[in-house]
DNA sequence: ATAAATATTCAATGTTGTTAAGTATATCAT
DNA sequence: ATGATATACTTAACAACATTGAATATTTAT
C-alpha cells in the first residue's frame, strides 16, 4: 500500500466550494480494511489465541448471540458459505470453544453456543485488540470519536442493509 | 455479525458531557472492514476480474507505484511475506498482469512490474468497486464525506506509522 | 577464493474458499 | 400413510494462500 491516490480533482459543487471525493473515502476503507485485518490476523495468530479471522469473526458472533444458533444464520451474518462454516465450527470445536447440537423440534437444524471458555477468550482477544487499535486511534479527540462513530455507524448500516437485499436477490 | 454491542455505558468525561468509547469505534473498523473484504472478495470472483484479495492488493501497490518494484517491499507494503508473495506474483503473471525481471546491479533482487493490461483491470476493479460502495456511502452528505475522510485519513496514518515501527521492531 | 549476508524461491502442511453431490429430516399432496 | 419435494447441513475434491524452514543464487566482506 503506497502514498494514496492523489492524482484525481476534488469535486466542485454548485456553491463553488471543494469537497473530497467519494472515491476517496472508498480508497482510505479499502486500505484501512486491508491493513487492520493483516494487523488482527498477526495478533490471532500468537499461541496465546492460536485463531483465525474466520473463527474469531464466527466466535464473535456467537458471543454477541449468547443463545445457540443455527449453522445457516452464521453463515449469513458472518457472510460465508454453509460448507466453508462446517469445517470452521469443527475447528472451534476441537478447542472446545463452542459446542455443537441438534434442535429438538426440527432436527435437521444444527445449532450451536459458545461456551465459557469461547466466552472468556473473546474477552481476552478484545483486550489484546484494544491495546492494538490503542495506537491508531488513541490521539482522537473526543470529538473526533463521536463524530467517527456516528458516521462509521451510518456506513456499517448501509453495508448492512445491502447484504441483506443482496442474499434475497441472489436467491432470486 | 449481529448487532453491535451495545451494552457498555459511554464514557463520562470531567465536563460531565457523554462521549462515546473508543472500543465503539473498534467494533464499528472490525465489522467495516470484515463486512467490506468480504462483500469485495465476492467481487473480485467474478469471472471479469477472477481474483483473489491478495492477488488485488498486491497488483493495486504495483500500480501505484508505475516503477518496477522490489519483491521485498511489495512484501512490505502489503503486509505479506515473501514466500506468500512468490506463489502471488507467479499467479498475476500467468495473467500476464504483471512481468518480472532482475535488477540490473544486483541481480539478487526481482523486480516486478505492471503491464498495461493490469493497470487497465486496475481500472474496471475500481469502477465495479465504486458502483458496489456507492450503496453504502452514497446517502453522505458531502459535508461528512470531507469529515469522514479527514478522520479516516488520519486513522489510516497512524496505523502507517504503527506497522513501520512494528516492522523495525520485529527485526531487532 | 572463501565466508557471510541478502534476496528470493521451493517444499511441506493447514485453513479456507469454491462447487457439486450426498444424507437426513421435514413438509406437502394425494 | 406414501411418495415427491424442499430444507439444512455435511462431505468431497480442488485451488488459493498462509505458515515455516530449507535450498538456491548473487553480492559483499575478509
Amino acid at each position: 500500500m503506497g502514498a494514496p491516490d492523489r492524482d484525481e480533482d476534488p469535486q466542485i459543487t454548485l456553491d463553488g466550494t471543494q469537497h473530497a471525493d467519494l472515491e476517496e473515502i472508498e480508497r482510505a476503507i479499502m486500505q484501512i480494511s486491508w491493513l487492520s485485518q493483516r494487523q488482527f490476523m498477526q495478533l490471532l495468530d500468537e499461541e496465546r489465541f492460536n485463531m483465525t479471522l474466520p473463527q474469531f469473526y464466527s466466535l464473535l458472533h456467537l458471543h454477541q448471540m449468547r443463545d445457540p444458533c443455527k449453522m445457516s444464520d452464521l453463515a449469513e451474518a458472518t457472510q460465508q458459505s454453509a460448507a466453508s462454516l462446517t469445517g470452521i465450527v469443527d475447528r472451534l470445536l476441537e478447542k472446545q470453544l463452542v459446542e455443537r447440537t441438534r434442535h429438538v423440534r426440527d432436527r435437521r437444524q444444527v445449532m450451536v453456543v459458545v461456551t465459557p471458555q469461547g466466552s472468556s477468550l473473546i474477552a481476552k482477544i478484545k483486550q489484546a485488540r484494544h491495546e492494538q487499535m490503542q495506537a491508531a486511534l488513541g490521539h482522537l479527540g473526543a470529538e473526533d470519536i463521536d463524530t467517527l462513530l456516528r458516521l462509521l455507524d451510518q456506513v456499517l448500516l448501509s453495508m448492512l442493509r445491502v447484504l441483506e437485499r443482496g442474499d434475497t436477490h441472489r436467491w432470486a
